[in-house]
DNA sequence: CGGCGGCCGTCAGCATCCCGTCAGCGGGAG
DNA sequence: CTCCCGCTGACGGGATGCTGACGGCCGCCG
């Protein structure tokens, strides 16, 4: 059972990732508003424990574009005690639970279990571009109903160019987010990539816009 | 008839025992999580009665473990009086009853009839993937109507896969889920496991996802 | 108590595949 | 036309996963 854990304070973090473990979840965490963003557009995870203070963007709207995205995984936010202000803009956006802070660690062991529990059975959506299915559930894509066997990197290279469909995405953008780190590799390795996926998926799902990057066209448009 | 009580308090295992044995069952007692977890998932019970304070491993995590690995054996949850929270993770966590303590021993006895007399009527539904049939219940395999004989860890992560049939799982969860905790291991001691796990069911169950991890097909897909 | 068999972690060798790199080509923009 | 960005086929190093073999551990039985 996967959970994602989004806690820009190394210490907090810390302590719930452990408090996780010890219950039997798998913990991934995510230190900025981005990573956490992109993590569960793509991974599976069966409920996300989300703090709201976060760098590089707000929890809040994290939450709202996984919603807009049609994401349906349970989220427990993390609000300062007293904030009401804070748990009304959480129900707005999505939230299922929340935990004024501070708090003890049975507790939120205790809600992330019943959170889990009640969301089994609403399995997530897949992510639909024309005829190409993009699948975080059973990390799997098929085009036109027939599956396609994607390598780790074709695989998070489609995804986030599928989550970001509509918008062009520079090359530097799309080699930080495959590799994690900000290493500026060769560019011709990324073309390489988009050569091989393209080989796989077919002709007309992603384009190049030259000088820009890549995108993957928003509906008919 | 086989009962397992998990009771750390030795009064009360004793008065539970001696109330199921009048009437007719058979009783295992574990005094600890740990020992719990291995009873409930190697042998066959009909029901177990979990006390949720436990040294060693919380009940409620033994359950969620009990669950994940594929056992369907009704559980009745012994909770404190009043401890609404214990009784809403209990029956998320997949508990069939609870009783608050303290309890009269007839109340016991008659909510466990009840519990094995409707488990009864509702034999566990056996996992089929292809000719390979999982039968939790049993904690048995058979491959195209022969029974084949699996060792413990075998069986669990030949009952995981086939759980999440249709997604693929990393090989982290998987060592996670057959070791119970967090000792992240050598990898190539799971995949001498799935080699062996292969060669007894035979090609075309689990398959190998390069990079991401192992899974079984579900359906046509 | 000692042998024994099953279970399972570890190791080494090998096959396979991923993916970065290179060289050459084509096509759009100025 | 010329330049330059991007595409493609080929290649190879290295990572990933499979397999047979071995050995430690534990329970069982003589």
């Amino acid at each position: 059972m996967r959970v994602l854990c989004v806690e820009d304070d190394p210490r907090i973090a810390a302590d719930v990732g452990a408090a996780l473990s010890a219950a039997g979840f798998v913990v991934d965490v995510s230190r900025d508003g981005e990573d956490a963003w992109f993590r569960g557009d793509t991974e599976d995870y069966a409920l996300v424990v989300l703090d709201l203070g976060l760098p590089a963007l707000d929890g809040l709207s994290v939450l709202e574009r996984w919603r807009a995205a049609g994401r349906t995984m349970p989220v427990l936010v993390l609000t300062a005690r007293g904030s009401w202000v804070e748990r009304v803009r959480g129900i707005d956006a999505g939230a299922d639970d929340y935990l004024p802070k501070p708090f003890r660690m049975e507790e939120l062991v205790a809600r992330a279990r019943a959170l889990v529990r009640r969301a089994a059975g609403h399995p997530a959506p897949a992510i639909v571009v024309g005829d190409v299915v993009v699948d975080p559930r059973r990390t799997s894509v098929s085009r036109a109903g027939s599956p396609v066997s994607l390598s780790p990197l074709e695989y998070r290279l489609l995804a986030y160019l599928a989550h970001h469909r509509g918008r062009v995405v520079p090359a530097g953008e799309l080699m930080e987010q495959l590799h994690g780190d900000d290493d500026a590799r060769d560019q011709n390795a990324l073309e390489a990539l988009v050569a091989r996926l393209r080989r796989k998926i077919g002709p007309g799902v992603i384009e190049t816009r030259r000088g820009f990057g890549y995108t993957i066209p928003d509906g008919p448009g």
